[in-house]
RNA sequence: CGAGGUGUAGCUCAGUUUGGUAGAGUGCUUGGUUUGGGACCAAGAUGCCGCAGGUUCGAGCCCUGUCACCUCGACCA
């Protein structure tokens, strides 16, 4: 059997079986593990290195919009959580309830946040007594339950990680400015830091988040060509601050309520960034969250001043780059494999051969492109090669997910559509839930997102053929 | 919650038909030779056979119950 052979053995085929290679580059890139309850995962250190990048990055562009993060409790009391209507509705069938020890007959009982609107609420409703107390712009970073029937690495967990920012203004306009600024930061994330082509626009109101008066979303395109809802951002209204009571007196000397937002991203992302960059022969990581960016593998190690040369670039590096120096006894072979399935996006090989001649071997795991570097280059080189490497998976993904993009004008058009592989539908509908409820029974699609533009491809619904009002992004979700 | 499947060494699994000393590969430990795409040799260590009952002289294997996990649906970030 050759090498290559036998590495891809490693991870089964996206191919052959998507589902089976999503979970073998989970395990194998030891990003989670499995513990004894079922749906709540042991993030490892490779895994959760890659979830504090991102906080790291999106905390920076919080906080430079004047969010200040704050730790709310873990347990909610029933009532609190029963006084929005349409909000318990929603998580009622999902919410783990705590049995405590002691006198259980003068307790109410609590349950596991879910999520923490009704948290948020009660605090402010102490707290916002007058217009100058508004906005209040926070956010935590905390992790949440929900009891889910079926669980997946990442993509659905019974706890998961994220953020959640919550935040309180005296008008609408500030409300609804805030929910599409922060539907524009994770927007800009995705594209930047994650290289993740993303396709924002509102939920309808079948999909939209319990509670809220308008949810706006980001929706990535998975390999297997189905969507992932990668962060949220919803715009509460006053509804919120009605059922909790928040009032205050505004600038008219009048009693107000105010408006509220709050939005997320999750450790969900993680699974977005597997299946939007990862190959057959592991994770692919963009640079800005790979916890190593560039691993140094000596050759030849014994050999004279191959080890004294790789630490002295270790050295080098490290002053600007998240770096590592393998020099177990493992064989060169074996680190290559390991560090690709890990997604690092720079290897440097320096052996016997480099030195004689001052370079080194740098490949991209991307295309696994190798290329001569003088050592006076290898700064620039890097570099250049991340930036390359960043437009690269981009545009890598942008092009797949054109390739499965579809429009449908007809019903006839869906069907035939989805009869085959394919990624987000592009079509114009009515407005009407049961044009969603028909897509969704017969094909199995679910309407994503509403488009922000103005665009259109028709001018009727492609389901009932009545007069359309937007243009609306279907898929299969996960 | 429905349908199917699986629980045996860290991991992947054989052994269950026909009850009779617990197995293989891989990984791990130690020593040596190696090192440019998952190296080789030698010597070792590793088991409540998911759990609880039952049948039997004797159960990984048969019976009953139970729990967990996986896949596919439905539900959901």
């Amino acid at each position: 059997m050759s090498n290559q052979e036998k590495m891809v053995k490693e991870i089964t085929a996206m191919e052959e079986d998507f589902a089976k290679w999503y979970t073998d580059i989970v395990k194998k890139a030891q990003l989670m593990d499995y513990s004894s309850v079922r749906g709540c995962m042991v993030l490892e250190p490779h895994g959760f290195a890659i979830w504090e990048n991102i906080q790291k990055i999106l905390d920076k562009k919080f906080k430079d919009l004047g969010h200040q993060n704050v730790a709310l409790p873990l347990l909610i009391p029933e009532s609190l959580l029963q006084k929005e209507r349409e909000h318990i509705e929603g998580f009622a069938p999902e919410v783990a309830w705590v049995t405590h020890a002691g006198n259980e007959k003068l307790q109410e009982r609590l349950c596991i946040r879910p999520t923490s609107e009704v948290l948020f609420c009660e605090y402010f409703s102490r707290k916002v007594h007058s217009w100058r107390d508004l906005p209040k712009l926070y956010n935590q970073w905390c992790n949440i339950v929900r009891w889910e029937k079926t669980t997946r690495p990442f993509l659905r967990t019974v706890e998961f990680h994220w953020q959640e920012g919550h935040t309180i203004h005296e008008t609408k306009e500030e409300a609804k400015n805030e929910t599409m600024t922060m539907l524009g930061i994770y927007a800009d994330f995705c594209k930047n830091e994650l290289c993740m082509p993303i396709i924002s626009g509102r939920k309808t109101d079948k999909e939209k988040f319990a509670g809220a008066e308008e949810t706006y979303t980001i929706e990535a395109m998975m390999h297997d060509g189905k969507t992932l809802q990668s962060a949220t951002s919803h715009y509460f209204g006053d509804g919120f601050s009605k059922a909790f009571d928040i009032t205050y007196q505004d600038r008219n000397n009048k009693p107000s309520h105010p408006y509220e937002t709050s939005f997320g991203m999750s450790t969900r992302i993680i699974g977005g960034i597997i299946m939007t960059h990862g190959d057959n022969n592991g994770l692919v990581l963009p640079p800005d969250v790979a916890p190593i960016q560039i691993i140094i593998i000596p050759i030849s190690m014994n050999k004279a001043g191959v080890l004294e040369k790789a630490k002295e670039i270790y050295e080098v590096l490290k002053e600007k780059y998240k770096v590592a120096l393998d020099t177990s006894d493992q064989t060169p072979g074996w680190k290559f494999a390991e560090y690709e399935m890990k997604g690092v996006p720079i290897r440097l090989e320096i052996g016997p051969n480099d030195i004689k001649k001052s370079e080194c071997v740098l490949v991209r795991r991307d295309n696994r492109e190798k290329s001569f570097v003088p050592f006076a280059n290898l700064n620039d080189e890097i570099d250049q090669t991340f930036i390359k490497l960043k437009k690269a998976l981009y545009e890598k993904a942008l092009s797949q997910r054109n390739n499965l993009m579809r429009e449908a004008k007809t019903k006839d058009d869906f069907n035939k559509i989805c009869s085959e592989k394919h990624g987000f539908i592009k079509s114009m509908w009515c407005g009407e839930k049961k044009c969603e409820e028909i897509l969704k029974e017969e094909l199995a699609v679910s309407s994503r997102c509403i488009s922000l533009t103005d665009d259109k491809i028709s001018d009727k619904c492609a389901v009932c053929g009545k007069e359309a009002k937007h243009l609306v992004y279907w898929g299969k979700a996960y």
